[in-house]
Order: structure tokens, then C-alpha cells, then sequence
RNA sequence: GCUGCUGUAGCUCAGUGGUAGAGCGCGUCAUUGGUAAUGACGAGGUCGGGAGUUCAAUUCUCCCCAGCAGCACCA
């Protein structure tokens, strides 16, 4: 057999006969590498080690120090020899996948008895038994009549399907943990032993869809997590109490920004602190839009059906629509109307009145538009996810030729936005054209290009999210993550063809003939009730001063400090900063504890000490330390943190 | 919407087939305390809603509502 030549990482070059496994090339380069090894790459490709390897390559052995690898081996070992544990236990269960996924696996069963807690603690221990056993991986490559058949044999329905549709002439890797057998492709580790029995944890269960279609079957999803030692997934479980401390659920509560209750699902009963928050960041938003070229506008909330039939809207979200019927003695004709999901065919609305011209664009539409959508139940989270919003709307009414530029012009917009409020990263999702879309290949082609082009320009290079877009035009989405990890998508800019045709927009060209404009819809923070969540989160409720509810709680020591606290109050807001006094008959310790829970950034407290000195002893959010200072100098430390970062 | 779990005082939670308990919070009183909980006393609940089983249901069963995790959805 011929000789093939290897390349390894540090440019030496090794001869073997070809067929070698990388486990052997492994125990040749030393005793101790075989016994460490848990994979190879080979020509960059993450493979087994019992795999042979047949022609020349670049070759690379992994072990445990390799972090990606590892991990990769790790939790992908864990989805095999859990779905070996489940069947160990329950044979009757049917076994379908189980990737892995950020921190660990999942893998789905179809069982008809629900998995329960307890049987999780039975799962993790019977898995602990196989890791023990040191079984061999063991793999070989079946064809797909053999591979149809075991599975026929053994009444593993799923197993057929992910056969049958693995393309014609693709080879199916066959995997073994010991006698278990999986369909996979791999790679996996040497033995189950190389699985750390201390580092791995079955966290919950849940219902996912059968190749996640809701029209089939619901399966059961067990999720783990696993690491490459106990100290990792220590920290990782740590990690997760931490996220949760910061949950913008339990922080509204505290910080007392809002409540939501069971006769208004997922619509939100802003409190004046929470409120606050909004009406700041609402401030905000409209002095950037102004400064941006956009004119704002307001467009009504109840809308005849008239209009959401021409816009398509009645047609495609009708079920998503909270239709407003009325039929009383008093209304005037019975009419059947619909809460605005959305604020864009009113929009279209106001560019349509009078006779627009070319001169006039691009056009930038702003609105505070408040949106109601009947959300599915099972969507609604907190604030992030809710039926009723106001977002930070906008179209741009321009031509094709412009898309580019306003785009362009766009992203600078929402990132100095994302950065003024603290975030400097943020992930963009590139959506292009799904299968069902209006509009020619041609416009498609020059749409996705200028978006994507003004995006890369920026700076940016953009996640491809294929097939994703709106069926009007392609779209950006800016997407920011809450304090477990969890994706939201915040600023969107969408290119739309569709709806200036189906509302009839038009304006006057140079030539003087009518002219189709194209809309770009946008918002940067999306809905403020979203942002703002995300915002709690990111902060841990410690916002920045400028957005901080409540700025300032002076607080009295003794009584007789009380009148000085008074006016120090008053001095406060004079300036123009949020203060409030705080003379309860209460010990300054359970005052500082009171207001360092309810995330106040500055306590000051005052006690004779600085009644008879004329100063403030002061103590910032999160600093054991505090300094005495006078009045004034605080007060001028305080504005500059005050003023909005656009104003500064 | 789907699967599973949960719903007891304002909050966090305990508990029982014989109509309920703790801590915090709240109120009153005492206390004037120097930077993350001063003490005593007191008020506060149709045990998510409805129906059923039962002599008796907060507890068991069913339906509904809401919330939580995930899935699907997010034009």
C-alpha cells in the first residue's frame, strides 16, 4: 500500500502507510499522545481517531487542552450516551437527535409517559454508570438498505426518516457507546470514560416539535450542559443563579418599574419609576430622530379593515390582529376595525396626502407608534415579548437609488444610538428572500445587494439568516441578548417593494411622471418596552445616572438633620436632578440597604456632622466607600452625569 | 398555539380532606442610631376562576385563566 505523508502543527512531516487511523499515528508520535488523544483533524476536518486516513494531509491531534474540540466531544458524547441511558432504562423509547448546542446538548425523545425530575436524577446516574464502563466508540459505514432495515427491525420510525433523508450516495456513520448504536456523523471520543462523570448535568425537559414543524408530532427535549471539569460547570451554574438575579422581571419588582397582571396579558402597567425610564429614553430617541432629518408623526389606533385588507395585512395576520367590532345603539355605522399591529400602512397614509415630489425624498417618517398584536400565549416574556407596545417607528419613503445610502446612513444612526446606551457590540442578521415573496428576482438581486453592501461598509459583516426575510423585501435585524443568553431582536431596517403598490404611493419624478417610491422600515430599539427589559438586564437594574428613575435619595441620620435634608432636596432639583428626602425613623443602615436594593446610584446621607459642616457624606451604588463633600461640588458632579449623553 | 410544570398575605415561600402559617413588607409605639435589616405590638388571605366527588375541598377530579421553561410563531 502506498505511503501517505502528514503534515502536523508544527511543520514536521510523517510517513504511514495509507489506511493508518489517527489513534496510531498518535501512539507513534508517543506513549503518553495515544493515551491523551480524543480526536484528530485532518486537512482542518474534526474527525475520529479510528478513522483511517487515506491521502496526504495536514494533520492535527486533539486532546482534552483543546478546548473547542474537547467541549464539541464532550457534550456531543453526553447527547449519545444519555439517549444510551434513556433506552437502558425505558426500551420502549424512541430515540431521534440530539445535537449539541451552546454550553451542552439536547436530544429528543418520544416517549408517552412525560419525563419528570426525578427520572432526569435517574437518567444522570445510569449515565455516571456508562462513563465508568469505559466503553468503546465504535464506528463503521453502512449503506442505506442495511442502515433502513436495522432500523426497521428495531421500530425506530425517526431513525427511518433521518435515513431516507439523507441524500443518495452519502455515506451513513454508524456509532456505538458500547452495545448502544446511533446514526451519527460524528466524530466522537475514544472511549465513554473520556466523558468527565463530574462536569455534566441534565438541566430540564420540554415539548419540541419533530424537526421543529409544529404540524408534527411534539417530542420530548432533555437538555444538559457539560464542561471538561467540575470547576467549569460549576462556574457555568453560578453563572445561571448570577443571570437570574438580574432578570428583568424580578428588577421591575424591586426597582418598582411596572406590573403586569392577569386581566391584560402581556401589556405592561408602567409605574412612575419605570416610566420614568421611558419617558427619558423616549426624550432621547426624539431629539436623535430630529437631529437625524425625521419629522414626527401620530396615526390613529383603531383602523377600519378597509385599509388592513388593502395593505395585505387582513389577509396575512389577521390571526395576530385584535379586531375591534363594534356593534353598539351608539356607533354610527357597524364597522369592524382592527387595532394597528403595525404602524407602517398608516404611515403610508400621511405620504399619500397631497402630491409628492422627487424633491421630497427621501422622506423620513417617525412615529411613537403603539402597536397592539395578539401575540401567541406561549410567546409572551415580561416586557420583552408583549401584546402591546410602542415602538420607535419609522419609514423612509425613497427611491431605489437610494436604498444604499439611507441604509448607510441608517446603521451609523442606530449605532451611535447602541452605543450612547451602553451597547457597544451587537450581533446583525442579514435576512434574505424566502421562497414565497412578491416582487422580480431583479429588484430582489439590487435590494439584498444595497443592504448588504451599505451594511459591510459600515464595518459590519452580517450573519446570513437565508431564506428569512419578509416576503416584501429583504431585512436587517439588530440584535441584542438578555442576561441568559437569549437572542431579541431590537433594530430592524427592512426594504419593502410591496406596500407603496398595494396603498398606491407615488410620487412625481423629474420627468414629470409618476413614480413608485420604495419604503424602508426601521426602528432602533425596536419597542421601548423590549429595549427597556434589555436594558434592566444589561445593567442589572444599575442604570446609567442620566436614565436612573431615581437619582438621588438624601438620607437623614438624626432627626434634626431632617430640615437639612429638606433643603438639600430642594437644592437638588433645582439642578435639576432627581432627589428625594428620605426622614423616616429608620437607621441609616437600613436606609442605605433599602436604597442600594432599590438601585438609587448616590445615597447621600447627612447627619449633624454635615449639618454643622454644610456638605453631604456621599455613597455611590455598588462603593462600600464614601466621601464627604460639599453640596456644590456634588451638584456639578451630578448634572454632568446627568445630561443626556446626546446633549453632553 | 403545543409539551411539561406552577398558582396560598404586597413579596418570597411552608402546609393540610375538618374554612390557614412563617419571614420580609405595611401600620402603631418605643428607640436618634454614622453607611446593606433596632425592638415590641398590630392589621392583612373567597388558598387563580368555575364545576364535580364528598357529611365536609385551599387540599382529590375535570374545565378555564394566568405565569414559568422549551418548541413553534415574531408578516
Amino acid at each position: 500500500m502506498a505511503d501517505i505523508t502528514l503534515t502536523l502543527p508544527d511543520g514536521n512531516q510523517r510517513s504511514y502507510p495509507a489506511g493508518t487511523t489517527g489513534l496510531e499515528v498518535a501512539k507513534d508520535i508517543s506513549t503518553s499522545l495515544g493515551k491523551k488523544a480524543i480526536s484528530c483533524s485532518v486537512d482542518d476536518v474534526h474527525r475520529d481517531l479510528s478513522r483511517p486516513i487515506d491521502t496526504d494531509a495536514s494533520f492535527a491531534i486533539h486532546t482534552m487542552q483543546d478546548e473547542a474540540q474537547a467541549l464539541e466531544l464532550i457534550r456531543h458524547d453526553c447527547a449519545h450516551i444519555m439517549a444510551r441511558a434513556v433506552q437502558e432504562i425505558w426500551p420502549d423509547v424512541k430515540v431521534t437527535i440530539g445535537p449539541v448546542i451552546k454550553n451542552g446538548w439536547y436530544y429528543d425523545f418520544d416517549r408517552e409517559e412525560p419525563f419528570t425530575p426525578e427520572d432526569l436524577a435517574t437518567i444522570e446516574k445510569k449515565m455516571k454508570e456508562i462513563i465508568n464502563k469505559r466503553d468503546l466508540v465504535r464506528t463503521e459505514t453502512w449503506d442505506r438498505a442495511r442502515a433502513l432495515k436495522h432500523y426497521e427491525d428495531n421500530n425506530e420510525p425517526y431513525k427511518v426518516e433521518l435515513v431516507n433523508m439523507i441524500p443518495e450516495g452519502e455515506d451513513l456513520r454508524m456509532y456505538w457507546h458500547g452495545d448502544w448504536q446511533d446514526l451519527c456523523r460524528g466524530p466522537h471520543l475514544v472511549h465513554t470514560g473520556q466523558v468527565p462523570a463530574d462536569a455534566f448535568k441534565l438541566m430540564n425537559v420540554a415539548g419540541a416539535y419533530w424537526r421543529g414543524d409544529s404540524n408534527n408530532a411534539m417530542l420530548q427535549r432533555i437538555y444538559g450542559v457539560a464542561f471538561k471539569n467540575k470547576e467549569d460547570l460549576k462556574a457555568h451554574l453560578h453563572m445561571l443563579e448570577e443571570a437570574a438575579l438580574r432578570d428583568h422581571r424580578k428588577l421591575g419588582r424591586e426597582m418598582d418599574l411596572f406590573h403586569m397582571q392577569e386581566e391584560a396579558p402581556g401589556q405592561v402597567f408602567w409605574h412612575p419609576n419605570g416610566w420614568r425610564i421611558y419617558t427619558l429614553l423616549q426624550d432621547y430617541m426624539r431629539r436623535r430622530q430630529t437631529a437625524g432629518g425625521y419629522v414626527e408623526v401620530n396615526t390613529p389606533q383603531v383602523v377600519d379593515r378597509k385599509l388592513w385588507e388593502a395593505s395585505g395585512h387582513w389577509e396575512k395576520y389577521q390571526e395576530n390582529m385584535f379586531i375591534v367590532e363594534v356593534d353598539e345603539d351608539h356607533a354610527r355605522e357597524k364597522a369592524v376595525n382592527a387595532l394597528k399591529p403595525m404602524n407602517c400602512p398608516c404611515h403610508v397614509q400621511i405620504f399619500n396626502q397631497g402630491l409628492k415630489s422627487y424633491r421630497d425624498l427621501p422622506l423620513r417618517m417617525a412615529e411613537f407608534g403603539s402597536c397592539n398584536r395578539y401575540e401567541p400565549s406561549g410567546a409572551l416574556h415580561g416586557i420583552m415579548r408583549v401584546r402591546g407596545f410602542t415602538q420607535d417607528d419609522g419609514h423612509i419613503f425613497c427611491r431605489e437609488d437610494q436604498i444604499e445610502s439611507e441604509t448607510a446612513v441608517y446603521i451609523e444612526f442606530l449605532r451611535d444610538i447602541y452605543k450612547d446606551l451602553g451597547f457597544d457590540n451587537f450581533r446583525v442578521k442579514f435576512s434574505d428572500r424566502p421562497e414565497k415573496r412578491a416582487g422580480s428576482d431583479e429588484v430582489w438581486d439590487k435590494a439584498e445587494a444595497a443592504l448588504l453592501s451599505a451594511t459591510r461598509a459600515a464595518g459590519i459583516e452580517p450573519e446570513i439568516n437565508p431564506g428569512e426575510g419578509a416576503f416584501y423585501g429583504p431585512k436587517l435585524e439588530f440584535v441584542l441578548t438578555d442576561a441568559i443568553g437569549r437572542d431579541w431582536q431590537c433594530g430592524t431596517h427592512q426594504v419593502d417593494f410591496v406596500l407603496p403598490e398595494r396603498l398606491d404611493a407615488n410620487y412625481v419624478g423629474e420627468d414629470g411622471n409618476k413614480h413608485r417610491p420604495v419604503m424602508l422600515h426601521r426602528a432602533t430599539l425596536g419597542s421601548f418596552e423590549r429595549f427597556i427589559g434589555i436594558l434592566i438586564e444589561n445593567f442589572s437594574g444599575k442604570l446609567p445616572f442620566w436614565l436612573a428613575p431615581r437619582q438621588v435619595v438624601v438620607a437623614s441620620i438624626v432627626t434634626d438633620a431632617n430640615d437639612y435634608v429638606t433643603e438639600t432636596v430642594a437644592k437638588l432639583q433645582a439642578a435639576g436632578i432627581r432627589a428625594e428626602a428620605d426622614v423616616r425613623n429608620e437607621k441609616i443602615n437600613y436606609k442605605v440597604r433599602e436604597h442600594s436594593l432599590g438601585k438609587v446610584p448616590v445615597i447621600l446621607a447627612v447627619g449633624m456632622r454635615e449639618v454643622e459642616e454644610g456638605t453631604v457624606s456621599v455613597r455611590r451604588l455598588g462603593n462600600k466607600q464614601t466621601s464627604v463633600q460639599v453640596l456644590t461640588d456634588v451638584i456639578a458632579e451630578l448634572s454632568a452625569d446627568a445630561t443626556p449623553p446626546d446633549m453632553r
